[in-house]
DNA sequence: ACTAGGCGGGG
DNA sequence: GTGTACGCCTAGT
């Protein structure tokens, strides 16, 4: 009695049943309801990788006998695999129980003619989708039964007997579209003090699903175990099949988990009943069934801003302006609640943050699904795990397909080497200024000069010199012939993307179609272009430091030439950084400029933006540009941290925007004094003075007295307890002595007790003078009082 | 110059 | 779960 079922594949994992594993697919069916899909032939295997003169019978035999009743081993087979884009021996030797591969291959590995056990470190989940060549979020087909099992929340579970098959044209919907989303924050009580779940409880916790009003849930008094079960109970009513926070992988998650222990409460929020929530590869949380994603690793990524809360990323993206939201500091959180008149603020700001999160959500799953499409991770782990896993997990999937064994992660140093070129900024403002880019350019050099670890000419091996092509400086050699392993993987992600633009162009860009193809190209940009870098990453499988090198020089190489064709064409370079020139932005030499390079050199370049106006320093990589469309772009500079006060943070971003937007030094150097003279005249609030630094060890064990840690040891005094991890907030107040002698807890100190000199001469003063003292500004002129006031001396000064 | 170790986001 | 992030910054030598 089976059926064919078209179902989309959400999520795999499997579990070990009556001895046998079982591949469990989380998915959905084309009528919306929920499946577990199961798949129970499949058995976990690796590779065996033999020495050349290695006797083959006598290798089988001694692995044969090392198998345990418990997960027999049921195969070792000789097969001719490639390694390397060599021809290699290899045995593959299959199992039943996953688990068991770990302690296989250490015993393996032992035999004699065995050179290295390969592939055993690949999750058996994952091992299952890249064998059956399927992805997740795409759709397929398959005949299936009926099964009747009890532990899966879904509306059916199926067992597929057959190897399922691309849905032809699935690819063309919205992976998302139907898909139920939750969006959760949670508000934890901890007056003046970093949360410890151990004692302080959950208060709130704020869930929206999908376009839904919020539901902001409350704690009763002080425990939270009511609070915790009723966010379970809601959480399985809806039966989401997405949940988003912020942050939520390192605090909400973990801090639930410990709440509930402590309540004695099960977090029972997962599709397979009898599991928690829990920690997973990459750092992700896990919730069997449903896909968790943290936002938070997505906002990791946009490098426009500097401080990625989720105020600040919400405001920026457009999902929640700052001005139009409840803005709370984290340690008023509990005086929020404390005070019943207050507490209605405390909830809107739930409120606020659980919207903004949701609509981080619909900013950021659009590409995040493509990802997963794309590289063939689970939307849960796919941003979570860094670039470097995501593109090697789709070189997995290609080695499989070209037969390449997969070779294994070693650990090794971190060797340097000569990366791209950057040019001394000519320091100043400019006008009107074009940045040109190289599209992708890295990906391009190394499918051009087949660069890659299985290509290049190791030291003492044979080439013919009119076969190779040689980097400059570094003198690496590569193969010209055959095609590479990475020259494969990369001229079709590039093909595959230029076929996505071109189609892009029969939609209108406002089109849901347009946007789809959109996310898609930029995720395949995101792999290609992680090509590189993975190469030079002292953990990728693929390592080969050669080629990371011999890339770079590449690039060095064209970024000089064209230089040199701009300066021939009277172009003005006034700054060059890997892949892109800033020029003086005359339009017709500009546009020449970009066919020359193309022509001459062979390689695409194209305006990426274009700056009304930009700041530079004489430091590289740092400087500050209004674009055309009016918006700041902030690079490089570090003074807008964590550990600086609000005020200095303020003081800084200020100023920049004074100078882009008006050119006028003058109005930014009295904008600085306005801030000094307020803080002399105590009119600013006490919470933008607060810094705040976090205890690294217990405040009894520092031998030396950092201001924060003399203010923990003044909260110990008062009663408080402090411990490694917690974030002390801190004042400087007046007084004799060190600094550290007058750090005191924030909360303790008043108005009229701070020392103005302090904050004006190491906070505001090295802040504005970041970007101020470029333009000759010193300390004494920000610090002489202004205008009407001047005195004498100023001008003697 | 180097290494070791903390930090980010969250509350 | 066939597993355990990463890259930047600073403090300390």
């Amino acid at each position: 009695m089976s059926d064919k079922i078209r179902f989309q594949i959400l999520d795999a994992s499997y579990e070990v049943v009556e001895g046998e594993p079982r591949i469990v697919l989380w998915s959905r069916l084309d009528d919306g309801r929920k499946a577990v899909m199961l798949y129970k032939g499949f058995r976990p295997y690796f590779y065996a990788l033999l020495d050349e003169n290695a006797n083959v019978n006598e290798v089988v035999g001694k692995i044969r006998r090392l198998s345990k009743p418990k997960s027999p081993i049921i195969s070792v087979e000789p097969v001719t695999k490639r390694y390397f884009g060599r021809p290699a021996k290899a045995l593959k030797i299959v199992t039943v129980i996953p688990e068991y591969v770990r302690e296989y291959r250490e015993e393996v590995s032992k035999i004699e003619g065995v050179k290295e056990v390969l592939e055993a470190d690949i999750r058996f989940a994952l091992r299952f989708l890249i064998d059956k060549n399927l992805y997740p979020l795409r759709w397929y087909e398959a005949r299936a039964s009926e099964r009747n099992v009890k532990w899966y929340r879904v509306d059916v579970v199926y067992e597929i007997e057959e190897d399922p098959k691309e849905v032809i044209g699935g690819e063309r919907a919205d992976p998302l579209d139907g898909l139920s989303i939750m969006a959760f924050d949670i508000e934890v009580y901890s007056p003046q003090r970093s949360p410890d779940p151990s004692r302080d409880p959950v208060i709130l916790i704020g869930l929206q699903f999908n376009d839904e009003d919020p539901i902001i849930l409350e704690a009763e008094g002080k425990g939270d175990a009511s609070l915790i079960k009723r966010f379970v109970d809601i959480v399985l009513e809806k039966d989401p099949d997405i949940i988003v926070g912020y942050n939520s992988n390192r605090f909400d998650w973990p801090y639930l988990l410990e709440r509930s222990k402590i309540n004695g409460i099960k977090l029972d929020v997962t599709r397979r009943i009898g599991t928690v929530p829990q920690q997973s590869v990459y750092g992700h949380i896990s919730v069997p069934g449903r896909l968790n994603v943290d936002l938070y690793d997505f906002a990791e990524e946009l490098h426009e801003i500097k401080m990625k809360t989720l105020e600040e990323v919400a405001d920026y993206l457009g999902v929640m302006p700052k001005d139009k939201r409840v803005n709370l500091e984290w340690w008023q959180i509990s005086e929020y609640w404390d005070d019943i008149s207050k507490r209605p603020i405390l909830k809107k700001y739930t409120e606020h943050d659980v919207i903004s999160t949701m609509g981080l959500a619909k900013k950021f799953l659009p590409f995040g699904a493509q990802l997963s499409q794309v590289s063939g991770l689970p939307l849960d782990q796919v941003m979570a795990a860094s670039v470097g896993f995501r593109l090697e997990w789709r070189l997995i999937r290609e080695a499989f397909k070209l037969n390449e064994l997969v070779p294994n992660r070693v650990e090794r140093r971190e060797e340097r080497y000569t990366g791209a070129v950057v040019l001394q900024p000519l320091k100043g403002v400019h006008e009107n200024i074009a940045v040109l880019d190289f599209a992708s350019m890295y990906p391009n050099i190394m499918v051009k000069y087949n660069v890659g670890p299985d290509t290049i000419v190791r030291p003492g091996e044979d080439y013919d010199p009119q076969n190779v092509y040689e980097a400059p400086e570094v003198r690496h050699k590569f193969r010209k012939e055959p095609d590479g392993f990475f020259r494969r993987v990369l001229s079709r992600f590039l093909e595959w993307r230029r076929n996505i633009k071109s189609e892009m162009k029969k939609y209108s860009p406002d089109s849901p179609e347009y946007r789809l193809l959109n996310e898609r190209q930029k995720a395949i940009k995101v792999l290609a272009n992680a090509s590189y870098g993975y190469m030079g990453w002292s953990a990728a499988r693929w390592y080969c430091r050669e080629c990371a090198e011999a890339v770079t020089a590449w690039g060095r190489n064209l970024i000089k030439s064209s230089i040199a064709l701009a300066k021939s064409m009277g172009l003005k370079v006034i700054y060059g950084d890997t892949d892109s020139l800033f020029v003086k932005y005359e339009k017709d030499v500009v546009e020449k400029l970009i066919e020359k390079i193309e022509k001459e050199l062979g390689f695409e370049v194209k305006i990426d933006k274009v700056y009304k106006r930009v700041f530079f320093t004489e430091a590289k990589k740092r400087y500050v540009g209004l674009t055309v469309d009016d918006k700041i772009d902030v690079v490089g500079f570090e003074a807008v941290r964590g550990d600086w006060s609000e005020l200095a943070k303020e003081t800084q971003l200020k100023v920049m925007e004074i100078v882009l937007r008006t050119g006028n030094v003058e109005e930014a150097i009295n904008y600085v004094r306005k801030v000094i003279n307020d803080l002399k005249e105590r009119r600013v609030p006490l919470e933008k003075l607060i810094i705040w630094k976090t205890l690294t060890k217990r405040a009894e064990e520092y031998e030396t007295d950092a201001p924060h840690v003399a203010a923990a040891r003044i909260m110990m005094k008062l009663g408080y307890r402090t411990y490694p991890g917690m974030k002390v907030g801190f004042v400087v107040t007046k007084g004799s002595g060190k600094v550290s002698d007058r750090a005191k807890p924030y909360f303790i100190v008043k108005q009229n007790e701070i020392d103005v000199d302090y904050y004006i001469n190491k906070q505001i003063v090295p802040a504005a003078l970041r970007i101020l003292g470029y333009f000759g500004v010193t300390e004494k002129r920000l610090k002489s009082v202004g205008g009407k006031q001047k005195s004498l001396l100023d001008f003697f000064g």
